[in-house]
DNA sequence: CTGAAAATCACCCGAAAGTATGACTCCACA
DNA sequence: TGTGGAGTCATACTTTCGGGTGATTTTCAG
């Protein structure tokens, strides 16, 4: 317990003691001086010099290690597979159409619904539904998210 | 700014408090005890508590900055294309920084702006400003399109 | 220390994307 | 013959993107 409490504040204690000490021997030049009334500019000095000395010792002690976190990305191979065409059966367990199919391809390649839309002569609105509905068959809610899903199932 | 003066140099503050703290109750118990000529420890005391700020103050000043490196290992899945190492050229020589190499990364996955916020711990418009700005570089106008020439270039 | 580049964040605004719902046609199939 | 799926289109609405601009902070090399 109490030992306990010494560790702890061992910094604490230290630096009282040395306070103490300090102000002790002050104490004893102080009175040397006050005898021999010598110059205060020495003791003062004396001080100055000691508890600069004090404060710098305490500054290096106690200053907090700057924290420096370096991330280093550890590349981690993964297994893609042998790109073949392992497509047909994914399309079909989906459900997707042909029209869906042609809508996903030209998104795959970035196309913006409106420009999609003028490819395959349709309305906006039109490519709109057919991409709802290949979101909800793939699962998905954007369309980056389905050119993703498209490529993991090898189905573009 | 102050804040952060503050929390920066915590220590030499609470140890300059409590030393003024300590002083204080040294002084008002030796006034108590002792009735004399005290002009010359307050005086003391007042060099004693300056040049201990001083000593601080300097060292924090001169000392350099110790610095503590935290290496993390962050493993990253990685494709590894067929054909090799292609990429590292083209993002230099499209002067994609780090960041933007992220953001595009998670882009590839199809996460939305909010989402690639949220994985980084960035704002919105953090986001927003790198894809801009990775847009620009890759000379295209859409996220879609961003994925599409990133694959196209090898760099992800 | 200084300046440039990188990174972060904000606000505004219009365009694009996405959701929900309904309707119409065509065509195969039972 | 009518039923249902596919395809088409529309309106109205919300959300997300992307462009433009400007500001501050961090980082880093000279």
């Amino acid at each position: 317990m109490i030992t306990r409490f010494l560790v702890r504040h061992k910094m604490a204690i230290i630096y009282g003691s040395s306070l103490a000490l300090l102000l002790f021997l002050l104490k004893w030049l102080e009175w040397r001086l006050v005898i021999l009334d010598h110059a205060v500019q020495v003791y003062s000095g004396a001080i100055a010099i000691l508890f600069t000395g004090l404060g710098i010792w305490l500054a290096l002690k106690l200053a907090r290690p700057k924290v420096k976190t370096i991330v280093v990305e550890k590349e981690v191979m993964v297994t893609r597979q042998p790109a073949g065409t392992i497509n047909e059966k994914e399309i079909t367990r989906l459900g997707l159409s042909t029209r869906e199919l042609e809508v996903l391809h030209l998104m795959a390649e970035g196309l913006s619904n409106q420009e999609i839309a003028g490819r395959l002569f349709l309305s906006l609105n039109t490519i709109k539904t057919h991409s709802s509905n290949i979101f909800e068959k793939l699962d998905v809610r954007r369309r980056t998210q389905a050119v993703e899903q498209a490529r993991k199932l090898n189905i573009i």
